[in-house]
RNA sequence: GGUCCGUUCGUCUAGGGGUUAGGACACCAGAUUUUCAUUCUGGCAACACGGGUUCGAUUCCCGUACGGACUACCA
């Protein structure tokens, strides 16, 4: 069997897409699944849509998931240069072969020329491509006279080279992800190969470049599935049938709601990120946030990639990238698009998250403390961390949800206070204030006693007290546990609270 | 319009000629936590439609509907 070689290959035309991000992972997967190569391709041939920045911004972006590369540009490699602008000669050299067998002709169509003829054809209800039934009617290396084409050529008027497709060919693509697919040639049109600016199509570039570079298996979108029979016609053509690498069309990543490909407007609508990565729109200067930036821990956000399209065929969700490596296989991506639901994304991201030690939670909370200048030490961000760790979803929540231990609040929730700040509960905070110990610390339990000891005394049920004293230490009703916020408050703090609160508020009854 | 692809709970999906159609997210309820969250238990909820084939079809076949992709000198 032959050594799995696959390549991930964007074009840098602009942040890369999270559906692209599945499609790396994918091919990422098999590559090790398989103990083969994964190899980046840069394929820039438009240079008309090439955006600065883009190239890079791919290779970090995956590099923070961790998805790395045997061969690129930056790795480099036997089957070099990874860059498709740099292989230009490369491709004048594959076109040649093809114009020599006749599978490819020159075109000097202008672009009214193919207006025209599109717009007439249209109008007697044909089907309006550059084919085997319009090609006869144009100017190309096929009508016109070798003397013609020579003299055109010579005098450096624009061409393109178009593929001449055989008709009535049964093409047939053996999907591993669809099956067998079965075109007839007659419907595929003469699709250009090179263009005038010498630059190749993604469709020659693409079949000489796997070839070239020895691919086993192409995994990409579902988008390429119609021009996948172009692709086999063109191994075929230039007698590299038995080398073609096995296709896999992935079903696409839909909008959430609605119908369609997911797009940035969708998540921008929203709410939620779409690139990996920060990414600011050197045209417009738009900045779009990226998944790490929202928090977004790299495992949580592929485990469910993953499952996007993919699953074991077993109960198991939660998926290391080795175990995942271990079970990904091709034959278990379904055929049907699936929409995009953050919420899941959210949910693994909690798993995640929550699974880490609580040293690796503490740095996050320190670089947020750092950022808003508040002096921390260790062992507290320990502490505030375990006591938030059940009820964070991103790293960030520990700052936000946190931010109750460094702040006292200056303002009460209102409809809490008018149902759980009774005169009752007054009665035992008033009392509370004096009966704590007059040290720094003090523990949980300790707190617990002196709260049910003072309540007691009173003869004040703690269900009547638990809640007004949350909102007087935090001016909310939910939070982390009262006793451990007490502690981690400090005795001093919670006095100051207290008192704070018994002058602000006022008794409901 | 043409070519191709798809269709199981709201969402991601398992399954596959005879099943109480399974799991997860979300949602709801109960239990625990004398607060909140966590956790646990339970609940809601699906085979697009029509025709075949068959003793039997959600599963196989054909249509229809709906959705999608492609239809550039973009990838």
């Amino acid at each position: 069997m032959r050594e799995t070689r696959v390549r991930f290959a964007p074009s840098p035309t602009g942040a890369l897409h999270i559906g692209g991000v599945r499609t790396a992972l994918y091919n990422y997967l098999l590559a090790r699944k398989n103990g083969g190569k994964m190899l980046l391709r840069i394929e820039d041939t438009d240079q008309s849509r090439f955006v600065e920045g883009a190239e890079e911004y791919i290779k970090k972006s995956l590099n923070w998931l961790g998805i790395d590369l045997d061969e690129g540009p930056d790795q480099g490699g036997e089957f070099g240069p990874y860059r498709q602008s740099d292989r230009k000669d490369i491709y004048e050299r594959y076109i040649k072969q093809l114009i020599e067998t006749g599978n490819a002709y020159y075109a000097f169509d202008t672009p009214e020329q193919l207006e025209d003829m599109r717009e007439r054809i249209k109008n007697e209800g044909g089907n309006a491509q550059y084919g085997c039934e319009t090609r006869a009617q144009m100017h190309n290396s096929l009508t016109l006279s070798t003397a013609e084409v020579s003299r055109r050529l010579g005098a450096r008027e624009p061409y393109v080279v178009r593929v001449k497709i055989e008709p009535n060919q049964q093409v047939v693509l053996h999907d591993l992800i669809r099956g067998e697919v079965t075109v007839n040639s007659t419907s595929l049109d003469d699709k250009v190969l090179m263009k005038s600016d010498g630059m190749p199509t993604y469709h020659l570039a693409n079949v000489v470049d796997d070839y070239l570079m020895k691919i086993s298996h192409v995994i990409r979108g579902e988008e390429w599935l119609p021009s996948a029979p172009l692709h086999i016609l063109l191994y075929r053509y230039f007698g590299w049938e038995k080398e073609a690498p096995q296709f896999a069309h992935l079903p696409l990543l839909l909008k959430p709601n609605g119908n369609g490909k997911l797009s940035k407007r969708d998540a921008d609508q929203m709410g939620f990120p779409i690139f990996p990565l920060n990414w600011t729109d050197p045209t417009s200067k738009e900045l779009a946030i990226g998944f790490k930036e929202s928090g977004y821990l790299p495992d949580a956000l592929l485990n469910f990639l993953a499952f996007l399209g993919w699953n074991p065929g077993s109960d198991q969700e939660i998926f290391s990238i080795s175990e995942l490596t271990q079970a990904f296989s091709l034959e278990r991506i379904g055929k049907a698009g699936a929409k995009f639901d953050i919420e899941k994304a959210k949910w693994y991201n909690q798993h995640y998250l929550r699974s880490k030690s609580n040293e690796e939670l503490a740095a996050f909370l320190h670089t947020d403390l750092s950022n808003a200048k508040i002096d921390c030490s260790k062992d507290k961000e320990i502490q505030i961390v375990n006591a938030l760790k059940e009820r964070v979803t991103f790293p960030k929540d520990f700052y936000e949800m946190g931010l109750v231990f460094f702040e006292a609040p200056k303002s009460f929730d209102e409809k809490i206070a008018s149902k759980k700040w009774t005169s009752e509960a007054v009665q035992v905070l008033s009392a509370l204030i004096s009966a704590f110990p007059a040290t720094k610390e003090i523990s949980a339990e300790t707190a617990h006693t002196i709260i049910q000891e003072v309540s007691a005394k009173q003869g004040v049920g703690q269900g009547k007290v638990m809640p007004a004293l949350r909102l007087a230490l935090t001016g909310g009703a939910s939070g982390p546990d009262l006793m451990t916020t007490i502690e981690i408050l400090g005795v001093k703090e919670t006095q100051k609270r207290l008192s704070f609160a018994l002058t602000e508020i006022r008794p409901n009854d």
